[in-house]
DNA sequence: CTGTTAGCGCGTTCAA
DNA sequence: TTGAACGCGCTAACAG
């Protein structure tokens, strides 16, 4: 009734557990009759090698974990399916655990993913660099990937955040925006934290007056901040939301109020999740290519696995913080630009002038 | 520098390993004193527990498994929201593997899992029960939630998608549509099919010529056959998608040629994900509670784990297939109603007007 | 109440 | 080329 497992193979086989293993990871020097009647034997048996077992021996489990905070939407689906697909090319699976609003969950969670994998994803903007260099007590590969711009020594993806709220408020302004406010993310999340101080300096430097509503990265806040925005005496002809999903909450908002985007408001999301691009009107929004920066972020860790087991260091490159930067793609939610855009890092940018057929990755 | 292990927490602690493990699973029976001493040691030395090792000798991974097919999309990242959240209740970990076009590949992903895991859910479409049967060699508990309806004698979750589409003609008819059209899911997808079927069916029981043209379940694909439908001599002024998905890009598609919904062509969708509800016109659909679903269908698996380590067989509805029945979800992408609609069964309809002021999740 | 020992299932030396 | 024995880190019997 129980699983086969490589003895009972090698009995029937007449062979010790030994050539079983050899025949079976082929790698080593078997005769190929043997070798033959071992594979009949698995097959007769259905024999599958245990990965728990087999990891315990090669202290190897081939798999990889993320820790996720604990809000959810588009932008972690798209990350978690460029780092899947990538995953599957090097031979890993991955593990999620998600759901940690505190940076004790985010720590314990850590904590019980050792002997589980080989490696580990940090995306809880929550837990600081000191509980998480208490909770990752034995060297386990990792990449960081919440907003701290290289505030920790540990190899991390950070997105130029505040270049892209420069940007965001600068193409506002090139559009003829006048009165620009800011849909912030929560306080205390650190990508939100730079979007917001981003968008304070670009306004400071316009020499324009800021004005900000926080919200939480939600679509419904997004929604209500709008109608706080509107409520308030304070007049505003553009809007520059923390993320989409906010901006598409913002949209609805104002269209339920009878305020037409962008001829009254202009808005701009951040992160270009997929359905900034399928909403009407479609949304300006600063691009992160969020399943390539999976990709990345899963040869980096890859990178330092492997570099872990057979030299000591991984390459240089490796250990460093690589900065993503975000890419503004001009959809129909801003008025025409009458002036040219500067990218986040001062030289001319990639704009991207988004038409309405884009809609098609079929 | 490597981590501890429990022998380096008992010879610092001067106990025997047993003594160890039994203080920090708290369950046996040990002095206060020694306890103390040995938690002391596990913290001095920043001793982690090996989840790998553990799970060997309990043969207990506090893991399940997650067999994806390879399109992705809001409709999976919301069902494993849902697992997720009900899986730390639990106590449990998840593991994704995605993109399993072929059967083949998803049997080998099956496989892969043993020693990985405690329990399975199947959500790959191409995979049939012969190849089910033999990949799970091994009795793991598994839950089946692709298309099939109770084709296989294995734990099961469907969708009555037959019932939907006829729900979904049903109100489309009942709003004065005369010709609808079905822009389908893939051929081989269960899903897809037995919605093609149900929409067949009603059209038939309606006396309608039906009018197919087939997609992929993505959003290009909608707003591709949309565009095929326009060009075809035959006329329409309704339309059944699928999914979502290729309903948003049919709106789209519509929206570009200048051809008005619902006002010259009605618009109904399948499965209700979040962004039915935030493009314009709001998504007629019919609703499936996605990450509640996903939540059912971990407690059964865990249901069934649960049963399989104490007694023999799970209780005998947790061996059954489970029918998840679509709600009918009225937006503005279809017309008012002039007479009541039916729900699948025949019985009224739990029918729900959906307002504008949904777009809230905060 | 505590220590010793035997596995869990597999990879991998070291002899033969 | 093959086999016997050990160890991966931990839990669970069984003694003491």
């Amino acid at each position: 009734m129980k699983p086969a497992t490589i003895r009972d193979v090698a009995r029937h086989a007449q062979v010790s557990v030994a050539s079983v293993s050899r025949a079976l990871n082929g790698s080593d020097t078997v005769t190929e009759e043997t070798r033959k009647r071992i594979l009949e034997s698995a097959e007769a048996l259905q024999y599958v090698p245990h990965s728990g077992a087999r990891s315990l021996s090669t202290s190897k489990t081939n798999t990889l974990g993320i820790i996720l905070p604990d809000l959810y939407g588009e932008f972690f689906s798209e990350l978690i399916r460029g780092m899947d697909l990538a995953a599957r090319e090097h031979g890993y699976h991955l593990i999620v655990s998600s759901s940690h609003d505190d940076a004790d969950g985010a720590a314990a969670a850590i904590r019980s993913m050792r002997g589980r994998v080989d490696g580990l994803f940090v995306l809880s903007p929550q837990i600081d660099s000191a509980n998480l260099a208490t909770a990752m007590a034995g060297r386990l590969p990792v990449v960081l990937m919440h907003g701290g711009a290289g505030e920790s020594t540990l190899p991390s993806i950070v997105v130029d955040n505040n270049g892209g709220a420069h940007a965001a408020v600068d193409h506002l302004l090139a559009t003829g925006c006048r009165s620009i406010a800011h849909i912030a993310g929560p306080a205390g999340n650190l990508e939100a934290e730079a979007r917001l101080a981003g968008y304070l300096e670009a306004m400071a430097e316009a020499g324009l007056e800021p004005h900000v509503v926080e919200g939480d990265f939600n679509q419904g806040s997004g929604h209500a901040s709008a109608q706080a925005l509107m409520a308030a005496p304070r007049r505003f002809d553009g809007v520059f939301c923390g993320n989409d999903m906010m901006a598409i909450g913002a949209l609805l908002a104002f269209q339920e109020a009878g305020v037409r985007c962008p001829e009254d408001v202009a808005v701009v999301g951040f992160d270009d999740v997929p359905i900034a691009a399928l909403v009407r009107p479609g949304l300006t929004t600063l691009r992160i290519r969020i399943a390539e920066t999976g990709r990345r972020a899963l040869q980096r860790l890859v990178g330092q696995i492997e570099a872990a087991q057979a030299g000591r260091e991984a390459t240089q490159s490796s250990s460093a913080c690589e900065v993503v930067r975000p890419e503004l793609v001009i959809r129909t939610s801003t008025r025409a630009s009458v002036s040219t855009t500067r990218a986040a890092d001062g030289r001319p940018s990639g704009v991207t002038a988004s038409a309405q057929g884009e809609n098609q990755d079929g």
